[in-house]
RNA sequence: GCCCCUGUAGCAUAAUGGACAAUGCGACGGACUUCUAAUCCGAAGAGUGCAAGUUCGAAUCUUGCCAGGGGCACCA
């Protein structure tokens, strides 16, 4: 925003080192910190430490040398017009900017950018954002939660940074497990499934978690016992084998069984307001794994070995390398019956040439990180230049504090189950503490701060760090969470709804020429950083990134909304001027909670 | 055996190689007839698992240990 002043300034110190023969070192510009008022600042210990080490002259220690230079260069700039003084301290060199200035243009580039402030320019590369991949038949626990949520976030960071995106979402829908589901159905609950979406969720998993139990091996069986569950067993293994060769009966229950799942998983998706483009379903990336095997046999990236053995790959050694790096991926069964790897393949060609992805993101957790790393290889071998720019975003598990979930023993914490019980906490704290939520819309309310609450304790954790879920932790509502900023949100509102809004779309230039207090400028700085924390967090696939920054800005507004009176303010003019920063903070607070995939309620 | 991730105040987390390691929770002391406190203000609390190294400067980079978690050919 001061580009212009940087730039002279950058001028003046290049024409001064060069007229006193200092070689100066590329100037890195950063604000200042731990500032009551603010600007941007630079250093020159890059420069004297290269002194030092050609051995020029003068032996001072590069700390005090670097302070030399900051009060030379500084006595050399002299005053330059929207920078109010300079300061040369420590080796820095620190350039205040004059408030007045800076602030009216950063409340008027949000005031006339309002939803789009902060958007990147657009790029020309189209994004594919995959996540959300939880099993059918089983169900969609806080883990599933916390994947989406990541993934829709990026999603959103990646979109308003400017890219093209496409959100693609891939259900386990086939495999052993999922038929384990279809058996027990089928073979004792057939036509007792409950009514509702998410009771019919909560009964699949009961009922997945007792099948798994009854085939699992327990000491002390009897003869019987035994016989029991060896012919339960190859009961569900036959429905398998009976799938794969498309039998009608099987495919019927599996595909009814398929679409309790997705409707609660669809249901789901609404509640987190996430709109998928694409959905690939694995047993459809299934069908067209064996022909991609072909394929990469041909090129001869692919070594077939069956019958005897499977068809492989061996990574390292194609690449040259000769550490044991990448391995060796197993790409098909011996049998001819797809893997994991296969459908990955398969899927990634279609990402490419059906959707003519440039990026391609795959938000999966952590454990699948080689398995990635060999996918990836595997594209580069076969020739695809987009394989560069795939990237695994990995995460840490959810766990309980006894352990990891595990929905074959049914110790899962269900998203609905934590989503039904935040709404409830929120609706009893309403009725004691606020009185200004209408009657109709308080249901409303609730879902959106309760929500609020569990989506930044998800986001508010780098990615790579485990979650030790407790819901206690995950809805409060005090501190650092989402209602916090959605609180900041509602009380900039309330101030306007009181305001003469008129007043406000008049006067479409903000005057700051008053006495700005450290509240207010620490409020403007905060507003001014947020096109700055959406490259950030976009580059580097960073969701904290962004969690982190709309707290910073909401504490900076209650900060000022405790310290600063706005309609009270002691004259018309700052009245005006402080009604268009809280407006503009209302807007930076809602583009921020947007993309934290978190609704900012106006009141609460 | 090899590879990856993590280790920061009592707890949970943060910190483009830079100025005194920053927040929240908890505990302590204050502020609601106010733009209604899901808030604010104040004070306490760690020198970043250990040991070296690189650097003018290291929580951050390198190496080696220690601890926890994960992965490594026909699971996903």
């Amino acid at each position: 925003m001061f580009q212009r002043e940087q730039q002279l300034i950058e001028e003046k110190i290049q024409a001064f080192c060069q007229a006193n023969d200092i070689e100066l070192a590329e100037l890195k510009w950063q604000s200042i910190p731990f500032s009551g008022e603010w600007g941007i600042s630079t250093s020159f210990f890059q420069t004297a430490a290269n002194e030092a080490r050609a051995g020029k002259g003068n032996k001072v220690p590069v700390p005090q040398r670097a302070q030399q230079i900051a009060e030379q260069v500084k006595a050399e700039i002299g005053s330059v017009p929207g920078i109010s003084h300079t300061e040369a301290v420590k080796g820095y060199l620190n350039l205040y900017f004059t408030t007045s200035e800076y602030a009216r243009r950063v409340i008027d580039e949000v005031l006339t950018s309002r939803a789009d402030f902060g958007r990147g320019a657009p790029k020309d590369e189209r994004v594919m954002v995959e996540f959300a991949q939880p099993n059918t038949h089983h169900s969609f626990h806080i883990g599933h939660a916390r994947n989406t949520i990541l993934g829709e976030v990026l999603a959103r960071l990646v979109e308003f940074a400017g890219f093209e995106t496409i959100r693609a979402t891939y259900p386990g829908d086939m495999g052993l497990s999922v038929m384990t589901a279809v058996w027990a159905y089928d073979k004792f609950y057939k036509g007792q499934e409950p009514d509702g979406v998410h009771e019919r969720g909560r009964w699949q998993v009961k009922i997945y978690a007792e099948a798994t139990a009854k085939l699992e091996p327990k000491e002390n069986e009897t003869p019987e016992e035994i016989v029991q569950r060896e012919s339960y067993d190859a009961e569900r293994r036959e429905m398998l084998r009976m799938w794969e060769a498309d039998d009608p009966y099987v495919h019927e229950m599996w595909l009814l069984t398929r679409e309790w799942s997705l409707n609660e998983f669809r249901d789901i998706l609404r509640l987190l307001d996430v709109k998928m483009d694409v959905w690939f379903f694995e047993s459809e990336a299934n069908k067209l794994g064996k022909e991609i095997v072909d394929e990469l046999i041909a090129k001869g990236i692919a070594d077939d070995e069956r019958p005897e053995g499977p068809v492989i790959v061996k990574i390292d050694e194609k690449l040259g390398l000769t550490k044991e790096r990448y391995r060796t991926m197993v790409i098909l069964r011996s049998d001819g019956t797809s893997l994991y790897s296969t459908k990955d393949l398969a899927l990634a060609k279609q990402k490419f040439e059906q959707y003519h992805v440039d990026r391609s993101i795959y938000v999966v957790d952590f454990r699948q990180s080689l398995h990635f790393q060999q996918v990836f290889k595997i594209l580069e071998l076969w020739g695809f230049p987009q394989a560069s720019k795939c990237y695994h975003l990995s995460y840490g598990y959810v766990t309980l504090p006894e352990g990891a979930m595990s929905s074959r023993k049914g110790r899962v914490i269900l998203f609905k189950d934590v989503y039904d019980e935040a709404v409830k906490r929120v609706l009893a704290l309403e009725t004691e503490r606020s009185g200004n939520v209408p009657e109709n819309e308080r249901a409303q309310i609730a879902e959106q701060i309760g929500l609020g609450a569990l989506v930044y304790s998800m986001l508010a954790v780098d990615n790579n760090k485990d979650i030790v879920f407790d819901i206690n932790e995950a809805l409060s509502f005090d501190g650092r969470t989402g209602p916090y900023i959605q609180n900041a949100h509602v009380r900039a509102n309330s101030i306007l709804k009181k305001a003469d809004v008129r007043t406000l779309e008049r006067s479409n230039i903000s005057t700051f020429n008053f006495e700005l207090s450290k509240h207010e400028i620490e409020l403007i700085e905060q507003i001014s950083r947020f096109p700055n924390a959406v490259q950030q967090a976009a580059n580097e696939y960073r969701p904290l990134v962004m969690a982190a920054y709309a707290y910073d800005l909401a504490n900076a507004f209650h900060s000022f909304y405790h310290a600063v009176p706005v309609l009270q303010s002691e004259s018309e003019e700052v009245r005006n001027a402080r009604l268009r920063l809280v407006a503009a903070a209302k807007q930076t607070l809602a583009n921020s909670l947007h993309l934290l995939d978190i609704q900012a309620p106006e009141v609460m």
